[in-house]
DNA sequence: ACGCTTAGTCGAAGCGCTTCGAGGGCTAGC
DNA sequence: GCTAGCCCTCGAAGCGCTTCGACTAAGCGT
């Protein structure tokens, strides 16, 4: 392995001249720089990133907690993590990521293998969130806690999303209309998002004196059809629907065309979703964009101001948008 | 920040018994050991992993190299990170996750962030080979070059695959079979699995004396159609599909269903996706199922064999099976 | 001509850990 | 009773880098 000592040596000049050469900390004469880049070249030096990570007490490395939890959907994670990744590239980073539960923090963390954290899948009372105020390093959350405790956080306004579909489509005369949202478990386990829509979604129903019902779906086909059972069961008149489920979208859509009902003649739908899982439906389906790529970029940006100026923590939430593209009308009687 | 030291200070031993203790690499008495244990404990000590990788070499973390290329399916790439990530995690390695492209590998395999990598999206003559060959650190490539140069490689044995779709559909009585596949660019690149999927479905129809044609396809609502037509005008009589593009796929189904031909009724169609993607159709496909969980947990266990025991490059193909799913059937005229 | 600053460089002291060789204290063998 | 051998532990020497203080030479104003 070639050190730096082997450069110092081939440039005759001293290790600190060639680190401070390499880091910019310090002048060096132009003279100087040449010699030491023209045997960096010829030995083909890389820095030891551990060696560095042990004197400076950095690491260039964020690390990425993002849970597959049961009842996420992975393919929405996943987006997230390209985007959060593609930021940290483009910012100097590196990316650890974690995909375990317990301790990792810990570990991670506290190990110092990261100079900072991105967490995703956060819950309203996450544990994770007093270990991660102990634990000091800059962390920026993807998700909305109940409590912060000054810690940063980038999501969707999952609340304003909630409420906006739901005016979305009284708006267009909609007066009973339905919410198809997160599995069970997740909403047991009081995940942040799931809790924030359903109630904007409900809040707003209310607002506007509209019939309402939240059902729970589980992300398949035969999560889809009971959803889409008990939906007709219990709000036999629903004229349009709200759909926060990745998975169960399509098979919701041909659950109720095989019931006659059919998308958007009779049923109004509008989903949240990232923009490719909307477009992949068929017909496309009007949306709010979940625009991971977007928050993950984001959520880097943070982190860097955090890292490189001792931002303090700040809570940021991504306004929604409806976009239509066709599977939104008024209803029969109101048409 | 507590040390090896301070927990040898309270523990009335020399830091080197620490480190041993934590190692296991020298026996240790139970007393001592449990000493050593409670200050651990008391002081919350947690090891530097920089200062570990420094001085043993080995940092226990896996580089993961996943380009996200214009024309791959992100959420297909993810899926494999998945399984990555999960295999890593439990043979005890944390991974880094890069979807840069170009001088990464030099710098995080080179500057010894990692002990070993995993290479995604390889193509038929991947420059990055020679590099990785070079760089002589442990390697799995997901995908076959057409020169491994001692690399490990794995992947579902794409050759197979198109041959195994193909003859699905030949045995069940089809003489007109069409593939729409991978996009233009993937072809111009000499992404490794589409050319192999390729010529396997060609050898295959040819085989079987089966009227065959390729059609690159664009993963976008627009390329969809445009495959689908352009399939109409160059083999009209077709009465089978195989489609290898996942974003494509649900719009080829529609697509066709415009133009008065259903699925399975008039064309039956097997699909080569994850099995997510199959089962997320209206109705659910036939399909090859691309197990991209079971490859990445594969390509770490190949991985650890040669960390562990320098086991040899070696080759590994998963073999293709069809699951069936109600969207193949004899031809009209046949049945 | 004088001290002052500034630019450019050096040497040495760590960062926190692992690992090697050595050595003390025992037991066992004869 | 002495030594061979084992078990357990210690101390010291790095791993490759950064950074601090110090030093030299040159440039400046007065």
């Amino acid at each position: 392995m070639v050190t730096i000592d082997d450069v110092a040596k081939r440039a005759g000049v001293a290790p600190s001249t060639v680190s401070y050469a390499l880091s910019g900390k310090r002048p060096i004469s132009g003279e100087t720089r040449e010699r030491i880049e023209k045997a960096i070249a010829d030995l083909g030096y890389r820095q030891h990133a551990s060696a560095r990570a042990l004197a400076s007490q950095r690491t260039d490395v964020i690390g990425l907690m993002a849970p597959l939890r049961v009842g996420v959907d992975v393919n929405v994670i996943m987006q997230f993590v390209a985007g959060v990744v593609a930021g940290a590239n483009a910012s100097g980073y590196d990316v650890l990521l974690v995909t375990q539960e317990d301790g990792v923090l810990d570990r991670v963390v506290g190990s110092s293998m990261v100079d900072a954290v991105v967490v995703m899948d956060v819950e309203a009372a996450d544990p994770r969130i007093p270990q991660l105020s102990a634990l000091g390093r800059p962390t920026v959350l993807i998700g909305l806690p109940a409590e912060p405790q000054g810690l940063s956080c980038i999501d969707l306004d999952f609340a304003r999303a909630g409420a906006l579909a739901a005016r979305h489509l009284t708006g267009l005369g909609h007066r009973s209309i339905a919410l198809l949202g997160s599995p069970a478990e997740v909403m047991e386990r009081h995940t942040s998002y799931a809790e924030r829509m359903n109630r904007g979604f409900t809040d707003a129903c209310e607002g506007a004196g509209a019939q309402h019902l939240v059902i729970p779906t589980n992300p398949s086909v035969s999560g889809a059809e009971e959803a889409v059972e008990r939906l007709l069961a219990e709000l036999p008149d629903v004229t349009a629907l709200v759909v926060h489920n990745e998975v169960a979208l399509p098979h919701v859509i041909s659950a109720l065309r095989a019931r006659g009902r059919s998308v958007p003649e009779d049923l109004s739908l509008v989903a949240l979703c990232p923009e490719n899982t909307a477009l992949a439906q068929v017909p496309p389906v009007t949306s709010i964009d979940l625009p991971a790529e977007t928050i993950g970029r984001a959520a880097i940006d943070m982190l860097t101001a955090i890292i490189d100026e001792g931002a303090p923590g700040e809570v940021r939430l991504i306004a929604p948008q409806v976009v239509e593209r066709g599977t939104t009308r008024a209803p029969r009687s109101a048409g």
